[in-house]
DNA sequence: CGTACTTTTGAATCGCATCAAATCTGGTGG
DNA sequence: CCACCAGATTTGATGCGATTCAAAAGTACG
């Protein structure tokens, strides 16, 4: 990030589940999310929650930078720390400085990756496969150290809580998957 | 688009259903469909499609412009014309032409975008709703002009035919959608 | 210690997938 | 022009799996 930039940022703080905008809202920053998690979500219409974007060290909501409004909540999953740029000094850096455009560029190609395959994940009309889908394309290493909670962890897999502890319990007694708390590891075998 | 780089692309036909690129090839062109439809799709490892984007006066699977290989397959939803740029030379037009590259990283705005509306769409659970929720994102007028055959639209909405035709009948009896052949459109109640 | 929330399991229900089969449609070749 | 064929469209019957509602046990935190 080009030094240019960051001394135009603000540091910001949030407590847990504070909101950094809202739906509707008109962008003014791009928010960095340096410690912690914050999350992009939406509600449906009968009130079940959609994740669509975690943020963990990396920018919340990009799309943001060139619409009218957000088109979803922006909240914090645990206290964070955020830097926040405005989005005005945003574009100029970016038309400023190769660097940090290529940054940028990369950056929203591998959003654009993600979330193709969350498309797919969400394809899969089985809980099962969203799970091991989910572990193929999240973790490389087919070991998965979850950062939240279970709860939260199947809104982000579009499931209802209680089919993500049941499809869980299958794989694992199947020797798909071992689960060791928090620890959720693929097995070697179909 | 810079002239620069539109002299080193290469026009290129498909029939339909024609490969435009497959799973795990090494990307060396980025596609812009000048005219029709192809697609970008997987298949879930059961045999179900699954259709990620589609592009039509657009790019195609941008994301590759910076992966080792792609991740999906491309083809002809009907005969197409199309412009293959080569990867390098795309890469070079984006550090040269300021003009392109802010057009460029607008497209990847707006292909992160859609793609968020598409997964927040898969993740209602009921086939009238994601009916609408298409209606609302992708048909600003509320009037949807079909370009494909509803089977196809299926799989975009992650639906099997059957439960799209059913979906339908439902919302169109209720007097939520008026369908006329190809033409489907909101009725302001609801 | 108590409270709020997550985790876990159970039972009933509902909607979608699946399999099947009957039109309908557009395009091809005789 | 018509017969024919492949695929799309449409409707029916059945089963499965996720949702929903409910409740108990576990856990974190003040």
């Amino acid at each position: 990030m080009p030094s240019c930039l960051r001394e135009l940022a603000q540091w910001r703080r949030f407590d847990k589940d504070a909101s950094l905008f809202a739906i509707g809202d008109v962008p003014r920053y791009v928010y960095f999310i340096v410690n912690g998690e914050a999350r992009l979500r939406r509600h449906s219409r009968e009130g079940t929650e959609m994740v669509l974007q975690r943020a963990r060290n990396s920018f919340l909501a990009e799309a943001s930078l060139e619409s009218a409004a957000y088109h979803c909540d922006g909240v914090a999953s645990e206290a964070i720390l955020a830097l926040a740029f405005p989005v005005g000094d945003f574009r100029l850096a970016l038309a400023d400085c190769p660097n940090f455009r290529s940054k940028w560029i990369s950056h929203l190609l591998r959003e654009v990756r993600r979330a193709r395959a969350q498309v797919e994940r969400q394809g899969l009309r089985n809980a099962g496969d969203r799970i091991l889908h989910y572990l193929e394309t999240e973790c490389p290493s087919g070991q998965l150290q979850l950062s939240q909670t279970r709860k939260a962890w199947a809104a982000e897999l579009g499931l209802t809580h209680e089919a993500l502890y049941r499809a869980l319990g299958k794989l694992s007694r199947q020797g798909v998957l071992r689960v060791e708390g928090s620890l959720i590891e693929k097995l070697n075998r179909g």
